[in-house]
RNA sequence: GGGCGAAUAGCUCAGCGGUAGAGCACCUGCCUUACAAGCAGGGGGUCACAGGUUCGAUCCCUGUUUCGCCCA
């Protein structure tokens, strides 16, 4: 079968066809700043990892970013979506070692210098993929401007603000307790850590006291093996039970050490015993206790997660191993008192699972508090506006408890840090370029360059303005699109990167990034569960777009997510989307050959049908603009879809068929409409289903390389005239006619004799306007609504507006007439009864908006009107 | 411990002050030549529970229950 005629729409045959014809068209690219003062619409990509392969979560917003970015250059913006991906610092590391593993080496082998060879090896061989994927969704790309946070232009970005950010005090290095995860090597930030409920066991443990006398305090843990560091024991300073305790000396076990009994607020009485140890070098909390008393601090685990030489005997054990060891000494020592079963917080290393151990290191941090507070009253200030806007009170509460930033990380792949010290005084000296004077005033051939780099998220806090040129070409893009209006992102990345961006992005440019934040919420796999490759529930994106198309995908996730709310990700749901890409697909091959009939020009609208075709089109225009105004994408194809199947196929194009062949100004007319309607239809769905409107739209008579460009519908406002309350009211006719033919099991070739009495003689003149569509949409062998008397035997029906009689002598069944007329006229009478008491409501009447009072009194009498018409055909019947 | 979200048809979900909706599933009849990935018709819901505000509540407020998430 030819491509022309076949009944089913074939999407692998035709997306990357178009995306290369619109790549080859340069139609991604904004044009040139030529002053013509079209507004600027700038997205810039989350950048995915390099690692990274698309899952339905890009999926998702990407194809809200395109709809977006489509729907404003159809609109004639100068719109900008900006790509990228992020060099995903860790991630990225772990996969070279991996592969140099698998070849026998190590990156210590290898040295920096040719580690970072290999790295950029790596990502050049497989760095691109997720960007072809991106391709596959349809995505509108500036390909052209394609950004790595690596580039030398990002790098430089990284380096001008980690040393401004250092002059300004607000980069700082010391030694301070951090996470670190002692299997990827590296220090993590706080939010880097992920928390979860894990059983584990409470110990309870004698800790002798010093000297000998009495049985000593007993105290609660989850982790015996850091007592080895414990420099105190503390209590509430309220507790009863240890006020004699306060002050006196105990020792702690294995190691002997004797150390103070503190009282300290921080210590939760009704916790374990109402006793904690306390470890300063190794837990946040005994940290700040630490502070607070002025405790030593020994650190017994090591960076690499072994002991260290200050525990002893158990120096160079694995952290989990010296627990058991610790314990089983204990025992030994009759010290270990108790053990219960506990449900506790465990962090762990987001990227990689394991434990992280927080400990003392020397790192850079940012000081964040000064970046946070106008990036906190920017949401406040409604400056920026997150979208569902209960995400702004999150976001506020998070930088009201903003902690500092460890930025710095033990690994090669990255942003190296742009620090100095002299090899000869170990002063430090800041500087973007390598210095060639150093702050210490000694010879800089004698410096050499921090070891470590920056926290990935360093750089992607630039991402907005350091992708458009910021700092080193400040008139070009950066001038033209920066500010960006929208970033759209999930909800589970907006500490890691839209608080950071906000703020770096005010403090260094002055001016908020972006003005939206739209977040999505993660797409589950269709039992609700996080997808996931432990789970192997993931769903490959590309297998979605191979099976059903990329429009479908894009569509079905379109309308099955509500801005910042989770959905499920079901296969019906495509598959229902790739039906409506059929019916698309379909109605534009009916009207390219109804249209073909005779020659194509514009004409005015002639019948009833072809003003309420346009009425109802710019009702949807409306409807579809304003959801998109709103950021409700869901919505706003539902509206667009809906009107291509319920109005344009169900109705127009079923009305309009007679009609097309025919050589006259009506046949003209028909088609034109036809046209117009389908065409502007096309252009309405063309930001959510990209591919199938531009291979219809090509087909159809146009002007212009690509819907693409075309200019996206406006509402005009068309006003509900005569001709459209007429055809609306022939609709009812016709479906009231449908209506009984069911129930009388009629065959489509079977057509009757309809007789219709109108209430009144608007509707009669209506339903002759329309008669040529009512006898073909309801299948009739004649209409008549001009006669006096009511036929018999017949089967009757009441519309809106009159009641329609079938005289069907034969099959007319009497009594099941009856009962469908009552069970109508009990509806009705419900209805009739609300109204009625609405309106007797003296409140209703003086409290209600008039608009809802005239509607609800339009209502009653309509109601009446029925009831007063299926009385009478019961009256006919009884 | 603090905060947030969800609860609507058998299933998955929209809607969110003024007539309860969709898709899928189900029932009936149709290959009516754009589309059977379709057409026409139909059944199915005390909108979690209890109060309150309002002329009017699925929608707003309070509380309860269940489920989920984030933070500590």
């Amino acid at each position: 079968m030819s491509e022309e005629g076949r009944t089913r729409y074939a999407p692998a045959a035709v997306e990357q066809r178009w995306y290369q014809y619109w790549e080859e068209q340069g139609l991604f690219t904004p044009p040139p700043d030529g002053g013509s003062g079209a507004p600027t619409f700038a997205i810039v990509i989350p950048p995915p990892n390099v690692t990274g392969v698309l899952h339905l979560g890009h999926a998702l917003n990407t194809t809200w970013q395109d709809i977006l970015v489509r729907w404003h250059r159809m609109r004639g913006d100068a719109t900008l979506w900006l790509p990228g991906t992020d060099h995903a610092g860790i991630s990225t590391q772990q996969r070279v070692e991996a592969m140099l593993r698998a070849r026998g080496q190590s990156k210590d082998d290898l040295g920096r210098e040719e580690f970072l060879r290999e790295a950029w090896a790596w990502r050049a061989q497989y760095g691109g993929i997720i960007l072809d994927q991106l391709r596959r969704l349809g995505a509108s790309v500036d390909w052209s401007r394609l950004r790595f946070t690596l580039d030398d232009g990002l790098s430089l970005a990284v380096r001008t603000v980690f040393v401004r950010l250092y002059e300004e005090g607000l980069i700082y290095r010391g030694a301070y307790m951090i996470n670190r995860c002692v299997q990827c090597g590296t220090a993590l930030s706080d939010i880097e850590v992920e928390h979860e409920d894990e059983d584990g066991w409470l110990w309870r443990i004698r800790y002798p006291e010093a000297g000998g006398g009495g049985a000593g305090l007993e105290i609660a843990t989850t982790r015996p093996e850091t007592l080895l560091g414990d420099t105190a024991l503390a209590v509430h300073p309220d507790d009863e039970r240890y006020q004699a305790w306060i002050g006196r000396r105990v020792e702690v076990p294995l190691v002997g050490r004797e150390v103070p009994v503190l009282a300290d607020a921080f210590v939760d009485p009704a916790f374990g015993t109402g006793v904690v140890k306390v470890t300063p070098a190794h837990d946040p909390n005994d940290y700040a206790m630490g502070e607070r008393h002025s405790l030593p601090r020994i650190q017994v685990i090591g960076e690499d997660g072994r002991m260290t030489a200050e525990a002893g005997a158990y120096a160079g054990l694995p952290r989990e191993v010296a627990r058991e060891r610790v314990l089983s000494d204990l025992e030994a020592a009759g010290l270990l008192m108790a053990k219960e079963p506990l449900r506790h917080a465990v962090g762990h290393c987001e990227r990689c699972g394991t434990v992280v151990e927080p400990l003392i290191s020397v790192q850079w941090f940012v000081s964040m508090g000064p970046l946070a507070k106008p990036a906190r009253d920017a949401v406040a200030d409604g400056a920026l506006t997150l979208v569902p806007d209960r995400f702004a009170k999150v976001y506020v509460n998070w930088l009201d408890n903003i902690h500092d930033w460890c930025i710095s990380r033990q690994l090669w792949w990255g942003h190296r840090i742009p620090a100095y010290y002299c090899g000869l005084c170990g002063q430090v000296t800041v500087s973007v370029d390598a210095p060639t004077t150093l702050s210490c005033g000694h010879d800089a051939r004698q410096a050499h360059q921090d070891e470590d780099v920056l926290d990935t998220w360093f750089s992607s806090a630039l991402w907005p303005f350091s992708t458009l040129g910021w700092p080193a070409e400040p008139q070009g893009d950066f001038d033209r699109f920066y500010p960006t209006q929208v970033l759209s992102t999930g909800y589970d990345i907006l500490f890691f990167w839209v608080v950071r961006m906000v703020a770096q992005g005010l403090h260094f440019t002055g001016r908020v990034p972006f003005d939206t934040v739209l977040l999505h919420g993660l797409v589950r796999d269709d039992q609700g569960r996080k997808m996931s490759k432990s789970a192997d529930n993931g769903i490959d994106p590309l297998d979605v777009v191979e099976e059903y198309g990329a429009d479908a995908l894009r569509l079905s996730l379109v309308l099955g997510a509500a801005v910042g709310a989770d959905m499920r990700f079901r296969r019906e749901r495509v598959e229902a989307a790739r039906h409506v890409a059929n019916k698309l697909w379909n109605a534009v091959r009916f009207v390219r050959t109804g249209i073909a009939a005779a020659p194509l020009v514009p004409a005015d609208p002639a019948r009833p049908a072809d003003a309420w075709i346009l009425w109802e089109l710019d009702h949807a225009v409306r409807d579809t603009t304003r959801a998109l105004e709103h950021f409700e994408f869901g919505e706003a194809a539902r509206i667009a879809t809906d009107f291509l199947w319920d109005k344009l196929c169900d109705w127009y194009i079923e009305a309009v068929k007679g009609r097309l062949a025919a050589a006259d100004a009506d046949g003209a007319a028909a088609r034109w409409t036809l046209y117009v309607v389908m065409e502007a239809t096309l252009r309405l769905l063309h930001p959510f289903m990209p591919f199938v409107t531009e291979e219809c739209w090509q087909s159809l008579p146009h002007t212009g390389p690509s819907i693409m460009v075309a200019p996206f519908p406006t509402a005009e406002g068309l006003e509900r005239t005569r001709a459209v309350a007429g055809h609306l009211a022939a609709q009812s006719l016709i479906r009231t006619v449908r209506n009984l033919r069911a129930e009388l099991g009629l065959s489509p070739a079977e057509r009757a004799q309809a007789v219709a009495f109108a209430a009144e003689a608007a509707v009669a003149e209506a339903w002759e306007a329309n008669r040529a569509e009512i006898v073909e949409l309801a299948r009739l062998a004649s209409l008549s609504t001009t006669a006096v008397d009511r036929p018999h035997p017949a089967i009757a029906g009441v519309a809106e507006g009159g009641t329609v009689y079938l005289p069907l002598a034969g099959l007319v069944d009497l009594a099941r007439e009856r009962e469908r007329l009552e069970k109508d006229r009990a509806a009705t009478q419900v209805d009739l009864e609300r109204l009625a008491r609405r309106l007797n409501d003296a409140g209703f009447i003086a409290k209600a908006p008039p608009a809802v009072v005239d509607d609800t009194r339009r209502r009653l009498g309509a109601a009446q009107e029925r009831a007063a018409r299926l009385a009478e055909r019961l009256e006919e019947l009884s």
